[in-house]
DNA sequence: GCCGTTTTCGGCCCGACTGTTTTCAGTCG
């Protein structure tokens, strides 16, 4: 059983706990653990075999014992027994809104209610209400939160997140009573995946905002409205919680709030070992919890609270304590690759295969944008309904980019398109043979039929890395978010693949992809196996998706030096030649 | 269930908001 696998089951134990009423503390043990074992950078059966998962922080007796049963038996006893004792219906009431272990405990104890349909029929008959700890509130909320379940999804693609905050964030910005504002949260961090949109503003005049804020444009619903906070529901079903606070507590209110949970745990740790006490008001020279003013220790930025805590700023992508505070405490972290870094992209396609723009447009467009280069990488002719071009249609290509470069140089632009191919990776082969691919500029090599085995597609996109010609992989494990699960594959064998043959690998940064995934960035840094930034644009306005790009690079702990596509035209050049020279020699 | 420069027990991050209460429990982030 490979680490994800236990991670998850670890994960439904908490749940399960938590449903049983058991100590929170307890609960929270597994949670941390499953988080534990997914950031392992070793293979779980080797720590298994090896005896060492005691050493790991967070690991003690009872789980390590659970893990070494899981791993080498496939199974786990006390978990089948925890399942069996508790009525599935009750973890699907956990994800409506307003219902916690407690309260479902009680309606499944007074009521008999084991599933969302007999909550549902409760709360109609007025049941509900009569609960002691219970009212026609809440059974009122219980329904709507029920419709709701059913209407909107409850995880928001990142680019859709960012489409729905940029208006609310502008509007807030131009109120004459808002100091500062911005986004917190896991938006701020950039996670591929987001449950709502946090927002921050600072002000004077805090009930004011919030008047202001609940009067926004496509605003459907108001959840909960206060002094000092917010919770809306906006079109399209993502929820957005505004906080107010003082501009001296922003920094500490910012802090707080982008988290991640785990990163602010380790945040405050470090305050109580300093003799301090960090919360969302401030950090306070005080051994007990406080928000007196007169114990504040003001910090105008975030910057300065990390200062105080003996760390370098960590910026809020990095904010996953997935090994930030080690390196910010070193001065250590990495200068992280910006957005205006990039130069091009290496992944793309026209309307030769199944994109909109015709080459021209496409030129024309990312010239315009100030981009020294785009690759034209159409599909290869296995992926039939994308329209992909066989040998003779990609050479006709070829020289049709040639002959539009050429127009280009004239008119004295230092713009190009590059020629390439974003091939397929067949069960046995390339989808092109050598001779053509070592024409091109760039090839991609993708996996787009891969095989239910984990063995076999890693082992396709291994032999796919040891071509010469191959440039990088494309769309490492073919997610979709919210829509379709990776392929299975063993991403760090093929990452050592790469780093063995100089091949890159792509974060393809469609907004559903986001692949490869930004937890595995920092194993491809240190085997040095570079990323390239690629939007795999369909139509010119997937430029765009860059910006995405590289705030996942971000979170990838990836430098300017990492990513290939910061490179000028000239020096990519070299960099596209160096494994061919290799081959050669 | 985990952990320990307060070390084998006792704490583990903690405050805002809601709804049910009449001083607080539950939920959420």
């Amino acid at each position: 059983m490979d680490k994800n696998k236990v991670a998850e089951i670890f994960v439904e134990i908490g749940t399960l706990l938590e449903l049983k009423g058991e100590n929170p503390f307890k609960t929270r043990a597994y949670a941390n653990g499953a988080r534990t074992i997914e950031g392992l950078s070793e293979p779980l059966d080797k720590l298994v075999a090896e005896k060492r998962l005691g050493e790991i922080k967070g690991i003690g007796a009872a789980l390590e014992q659970k893990i070494t049963e899981l791993v080498e038996t496939g199974k786990l006893k006390y978990y089948d027994e925890l399942k069996a004792s508790i009525p599935p219906g009750l973890i699907a009431m956990l994800e409506i809104s307003g219902l916690g272990p407690k309260k479902i405990q009680a309606l499944n104890k007074n009521l008999g209610v084991d599933s969302i349909e007999k909550l549902e029929a409760a709360c109609k008959a007025g049941k509900v209400a009569q609960l002691d700890g219970f009212g026609e509130k809440t059974q009122a909320n219980i329904l709507e939160g029920i419709a709701r379940k059913r209407t909107y999804a409850s995880k928001h693609l990142l680019s859709d997140a960012w489409l729905a905050a940029e208006p609310l964030l502008e509007n807030l910005r131009s109120h004459p009573d808002v100091i500062r504002c911005g986004t917190a949260g896991s938006l701020r961090r950039f996670k591929e995946v987001i449950g709502d949109i946090d927002l921050l503003a600072s002000s004077k005049r805090a009930a004011g905002v919030i008047e202001f804020f609940i009067s926004q444009p496509g605003i459907v619903k108001i959840l909960a409205q206060g002094e000092t906070k917010a919770s809306v529901i906006l079109e399209g079903g993502i929820q957005c919680d505004l906080r107010v606070v003082s501009d001296a507590e922003f920094p500490f209110a910012l802090a707080y709030f982008t988290g991640s949970k785990e990163h602010n745990i380790v945040m405050r740790q470090r305050a109580i070992q300093r003799g301090l006490r960090l919360n969302e008001y401030g950090l306070f020279k005080s051994k007990e919890e406080t928000r007196d003013a007169k114990l504040l220790v003001p910090c105008k930025t975030e910057d300065e609270i990390f200062e105080k805590l003996d760390l370098v700023f960590v910026p809020p992508e990095l904010r996953e304590d997935h090994g930030e505070f080690l390196a910010a405490e070193k001065n250590d972290l990495p200068k992280l690759v910006e957005w205006s870094d990039l130069k091009g992209a290496l992944h793309n396609h026209s309307n030769w295969s199944d994109g909109k723009n015709t080459l021209e447009e496409i030129a024309d467009y990312m010239e315009e944008l100030g981009l020294e280069y785009w690759a034209i990488t159409d599909h290869s002719k296995a992926s039939f309904q994308a329209n992909g071009l066989d040998a003779k249609r990609l050479r006709d290509q070829i020289s049709e980019i040639k002959k539009l470069n050429e127009k280009i140089a004239a008119r004295g632009s230092a713009f190009r398109l590059l020629t390439g191919s974003e091939v397929d990776i067949l069960k046995d082969r390339l989808d092109f043979d050598d001779d053509i691919l070592a024409e091109l500029d760039v090839v991609v090599a993708s996996l787009h039929v891969p095989s239910s085995s984990e063995a076999e597609n890693t082992k396709r996109l291994i032999r796919a890395a040891e071509n010469p010609f191959v440039h990088m992989l494309g769309h490492l494990t073919g997610r979709l978010l919210l829509e379709r699960e990776p392929y299975p594959v063993n991403v760090h064998a093929v990452i050592d693949a790469c780093a063995a043959t100089g091949t890159w690998i792509e974060l393809n940064c469609n907004p559903y992809r986001l692949d490869m995934d930004w937890r595995h960035w920092q194993y491809a840094t240190k085997m040095v196996v570079k990323c390239v930034i690629n939007p795999d644009a369909h139509r010119n306005e997937h430029a765009g998706f860059l910006r995405l790009g590289a705030g996942v690079a971000r979170k990838g702990w990836l430098g300017k030096t990492d990513v290939m596509n910061t490179w000028s035209r000239a020096k990519l050049k070299v960099e596209l030649q160096r494994k061919r020279d290799k081959h050669k020699a």
